[in-house]
Order: C-alpha cells, then sequence, then structure tokens
DNA sequence: AATCATGGCAACCGCTCCTCC
DNA sequence: GGGAGGAGCGGTTGCCATGAT
C-alpha cells in the first residue's frame, strides 16, 4: 500500500544489538515507558528503528523473561497448543509464561519440529505420517470434523489473543504514568478463558458432578469474552446435545465470519455426526473427539518414542489390544486434555506482559 | 589443526491488523 | 467509509558456536 518500510532511512543501525544499546534501550524503558516505539529510537539515543527497538525488548531485554532450557512441561505445552493453534506463536505463547512468541517459535523449529517428525509424527497436522489407515476405515469424515473443531477453537484463541492485546494496550497507557515494568499489562484480568470447549469436553468427559457444575458456570460468570458458549444444566446429561447447542451459537456469534464461510452444511454434517459418534460408540460426541484427535495425532507415535521419556503422561499403553489397553488409551486422551486445561487454568493471572 | 556441516538463536522483513483522523 | 500510520505477528535469514571429519 505504498507505505515505506520503518527501517529503510539511511544511518539506522542493523544487526547485532551492543550492550551499550542494550542500556540505552534498558534505562529509556525504565524511566519512561516504551510510549511510541516509532519515536522511542530518537529520544533514547539509539540509532535504530522503532521496531528493532520493540523486537529487543519484548524478546530479550524484558525483565520477566525466563530463558535457558525449556522443561518437559514447557515442551508439552507447546506440543498441545500447537496441535490445536497451529503457528499461532503468539498466541501459544499467552500461555507460556516468561516465553516470548519469538523463543518458542525458535524451539518449534529446532528443536520440536525436528522430533516430532522422527517419531513419525506430522509436525503440522500433528497426525501420524502414516494417514491412510484413516481414509479406509471411515474415520476420515470424523476427523475433519475434527478439523473444523479445532479450526473453531483456533479462531476464538486468535479472538482472545487478540483481546489480550487490547487490554495490554489499555494497561499500558494505564501505567504509563509509571513507567517500565509495568506489571504488564498482556495479562487478561483473570485466567485466560481460552479452550471453554475444552473444558466442557473435559465436564463431560469425565461425568463428575464437580465437572458438570463448572460447565454450568460456563454460561454464567466462567464466560470469556468471546466465548458464546451456552451450557444448560441438562447438557450435561445430554452431552452431544450441548455441543450441538454451542455450535449453534457459535455460528451466530463473534465467529461467524470465519465459520459461516464453511457454509450451513458443515455445520449439520458435525451435528449429524455427532449423533452418529454417540451411536456408534456408545459413548458421547465428546469422548469420541478426543478418541480421533489423539488417534490422529500423536499417541501411538508418543508411545514409540517414549524410549525417549520426554512425554511423561503422553506415552501410554498407546494402541494395545484389548480392554485394558483401550481403558488405558481412554485414560491417556483424558491427560492429554486434563494436562491442557490445566495449563489454560493455571496460566498467569500475573502472566509476563511487557 | 583446519575445514566443513549442522544447530541454535537473535534479528530482520514483509505482511496484516488495529486505531485514529 | 476510507486512508494513513503504528504495532504486532509469523516466516525467514544470517551469524556464531559446536561437532564431525
Amino acid at each position: 500500500m505504498g507505505r515505506s518500510p520503518c527501517c529503510d532511512k539511511v544511518g539506522l543501525k542493523k544487526g547485532p544489538w551492543t550492550p551499550e544499546e542494550d542500556q540505552k534501550l534498558l534505562a529509556y524503558i525504565e524511566e519512561h515507558g516504551h510510549g511510541s516505539w516509532r519515536a522511542l529510537p530518537a529520544k533514547a539515543g539509539l540509532q535504530r528503528c522503532g521496531k528493532s527497538c520493540r523486537l529487543r525488548w519484548t524478546n530479550y531485554l524484558r525483565p520477566d523473561i525466563k530463558r535457558g532450557k525449556f522443561s518437559i512441561q514447557e515442551e508439552q505445552t507447546i506440543i498441545q497448543l500447537h496441535a490445536l493453534l497451529g503457528n499461532r506463536w503468539s498466541a501459544i505463547a499467552t500461555h507460556l509464561p516468561q516465553r516470548t512468541d519469538n523463543e518458542i517459535k525458535n524451539y518449534w523449529n529446532t528443536h520440536l519440529q525436528k522430533r516430532l517428525s522422527r517419531m513419525g509424527i506430522d509436525p503440522v497436522t500433528h497426525k501420524p505420517k502414516s494417514d491412510a489407515i484413516l481414509s479406509t476405515d471411515g474415520h476420515s469424515k470424523n476427523a475433519s470434523n475434527l478439523s473444523h473443531m479445532a479450526q473453531w477453537e483456533s479462531a476464538r484463541l486468535e479472538a482472545e489473543a487478540r483481546l489480550v492485546r487490547q487490554s495490554k494496550l489499555r494497561s499500558t497507557e494505564i501505567s504509563s504514568s509509571s513507567p517500565l515494568l509495568h506489571k504488564p499489562a498482556l495479562a487478561p484480568p483473570g485466567p485466560p478463558r481460552c479452550l471453554d470447549i475444552l473444558k466442557a469436553c473435559n465436564g463431560v468427559w469425565t461425568n463428575k458432578p464437580n465437572n458438570a457444575a463448572s460447565i454450568t458456570g460456563l454460561t454464567g460468570d466462567l464466560e470469556s469474552p468471546t466465548s458464546t458458549l451456552s451450557y444448560s444444566s441438562t447438557g450435561i446429561g445430554d452431552n452431544s446435545a450441548a455441543f450441538i447447542e454451542f455450535v449453534g451459537n457459535s455460528s451466530g456469534s463473534c465467529e461467524a465470519g470465519i465459520l459461516k464461510e464453511e457454509g450451513e452444511e458443515d455445520w449439520k454434517g458435525i451435528d449429524e455426526n455427532t449423533m452418529s459418534f454417540r451411536s456408534s460408540s456408545g459413548g458421547n460426541f465428546l469422548e469420541r473427539f478426543t478418541d480421533l484427535l489423539l488417534s490422529n495425532s500423536g499417541n501411538r507415535s508418543f508411545s514409540e518414542g517414549c524410549g525417549e521419556s520426554d512425554y511423561g503422561d503422553i506415552c501410554g499403553s498407546g494402541t494395545g489390544a484389548g480392554a485394558s489397553a483401550s481403558h488405558d488409551y481412554l485414560e491417556d486422551n483424558k491427560n492429554y486434555w486434563n494436562s491442557i486445561l490445566n495449563l489454560v487454568d493455571s496460566s498467569p493471572s500475573d502472566s509476563p506482559v511487557f
């Protein structure tokens, strides 16, 4: 659109930052806050473009950054969230306190991607690379519906990340009177309400009263800013009904723009499959949802990779035959999603912000 | 010891999104 | 409503460190 890049001015320095530059930037932000990034370099006496300064600050100088090796927990979190979100590094980063999106992205590209590949998992789709099996056993249709689910959740998380950004902006303004280390603003007012659907899944799944309560809670105070989930208490007893209700609501809401593009028939398809899931498995839709997702994504291969012992609870008995094996398998599914939910629940009301 | 290959990470680039006028 | 500018995001590049030959 004819807009000139911010860094094309001659005389602006590029490349690695020197300790002196770091010091200048740090000192300026500590005293004044970053304010307008574009104006910052001149005020701070730096021969850099604002963009470069922002990057340096957010990826390196910020005091609340945790550096060093990623823990196994963090690795799992990244893998799980990547399965849901794809390459939305900033959204993933909102669930990993003290890690920057750039760091997560780099870690994914240099470590996790390769590791998943080695384990026979497509790092993009999180499915086993030999996907042919799916198309022959009738699961492919279900899998595509899962993909719709994932898209929906993904879109929602994106919206939530946007909200986080907005609130960050707002609090940056507010905190501009007391510069720096604004106990940052990135953090939304409470724990991120992402993955509401997964919470719901979880509740349905375990069928525990507590979880049921948490689901009903979604209708009220648990509501995410962007969430349009609406669960009735009767939905607990009729899981798929609850799910259908949620689908209907979402399609008429803020995410409608995205979802509608898929067409009404797609959603009808989901409803039909929702029903078919129930009848074919004797379980509920959500159970089948996770079941399928995991059978398509990593469980088998994670088990294969258990020798690396990096995957703790993700590694289980895998696809072993027999009732007990399938029970373990379901347990693994629960663990997998529980770990996502736990991470969301426990994630930072004090999450780092800059 | 020298050279080459590979891995890891910081930084850049280009694009999109959002806000303001 | 539309354009301009600022900010943020994701992909990519380039440099440096380390390991292999």
